[in-house]
DNA sequence: AAATATACCTGACTGC
DNA sequence: TGCAGTCAGGTATATT
């Protein structure tokens, strides 16, 4: 499930881990994911873990040799921490095995993720063309009505661009048009101003409850109980038959290939 | 330049 | 039981 959160709570729940730890030894099973996995990747023996942390729905993990490796989840991976015996699923591509026995494994049955190592990952050119982090303040400010002038794009559309804000996917862009009040068919050059500060608001405020409510997953990987997290409980349009604020069905739509949610009285 | 279609891949589910 | 079709939390690239 990797959403923005999800990404977030995978990230936090290997430091402690992986931190300050050497790398023994790394198997890969498959290689051929979106980009290949680089075979120098079988190199990492004896490196440190000096630092992991998300950019975008990046997980980026900084090592001892200067390199960095990059992961990404695509739509069906996982990055989740393993104890020393624990068996081998089905599409468990990497394993990152540490000196303690440890073991960061990334599965991903889609083959969609990534699994990079490069020198810096701020010159990736994925990691270049990403937009604003939702969660910063200045993601707050006027940023998406500023880059919303002149759109015909729909807004749901638009919030889902990762060169205009990343993290947002078809989940979250769905929520949070419902709890802004607004159709996600509507032109972003329509949406004022006053409604984006909202939108902009809701939309930090939903990811940052949905991180928190993550941590349920955490503690689940750690203890190997199990990999969903809460938030799904919390759903208001994504996957329902009837709006919960009002009981109106639910209507969907395709917007650019995803499933739009939408309550038409609610939303305007 | 912007909007849309397509491609990547596996698995779960539906209806016949 | 099986087979075909559809759909899925992402995103880069090709095409209009």
């Amino acid at each position: 499930m990797p959403e923005l959160p999800e990404v977030e709570t995978a990230t936090l729940g290997i430091k402690p881990y992986a931190l300050n730890k050497k790398i023994k030894d790394v198997v890969v099973r498959e290689y051929k994911l979106r980009e290949p996995i680089p075979k120098e990747i079988l190199d990492l023996k004896d490196v440190k873990i000096i630092k992991a942390f998300r950019r975008a729905k990046y997980i980026i993990i900084q090592l001892s040799n200067n390199k960095d490796l990059i992961i990404h989840l695509g739509m069906s991976g996982s990055l989740t921490v393993q104890k020393k015996d624990n068996p081998i699923k089905k599409h468990s591509h990497v394993d990152i095995i540490l000196e303690d026995e440890t073991i960061l494994r990334f599965n991903d049955p889609r083959k969609f993720g990534m699994v990079l190592l490069v020198d810096n990952y701020l010159e990736n050119k994925y990691i270049q063309k990403c937009g604003i982090e939702p969660l910063t303040d200045d993601f707050l400010k006027d940023y998406l009505f500023k880059n919303s002038r002149n759109r015909k794009m729909p807004i749901k559309t638009f919030l889902m661009k990762n060169d205009i804000v990343v993290g947002v996917g078809n989940i979250y862009a769905s929520e949070c048009l419902f709890k802004a009040g607004i159709r996600p068919d509507r032109e972003a050059k329509s949406i004022s101003k006053k409604e984006f500060l909202n939108l902009s608001k809701i939309i930090q405020q939903t990811l940052k409850d949905s991180i928190i409510k993550g941590g349920t997953t955490l503690k689940d990987h750690q203890s190997g109980l199990g990999e969903s997290g809460n938030f799904q409980n919390e759903l208001f349009v994504y996957g329902q038959d009837k709006c919960k604020v009002c009981n109106t069905d639910i209507d969907q739509i395709k917007q650019n290939g995803r499933t739009s949610f939408y309550c038409k009285t609610c939303q305007k």
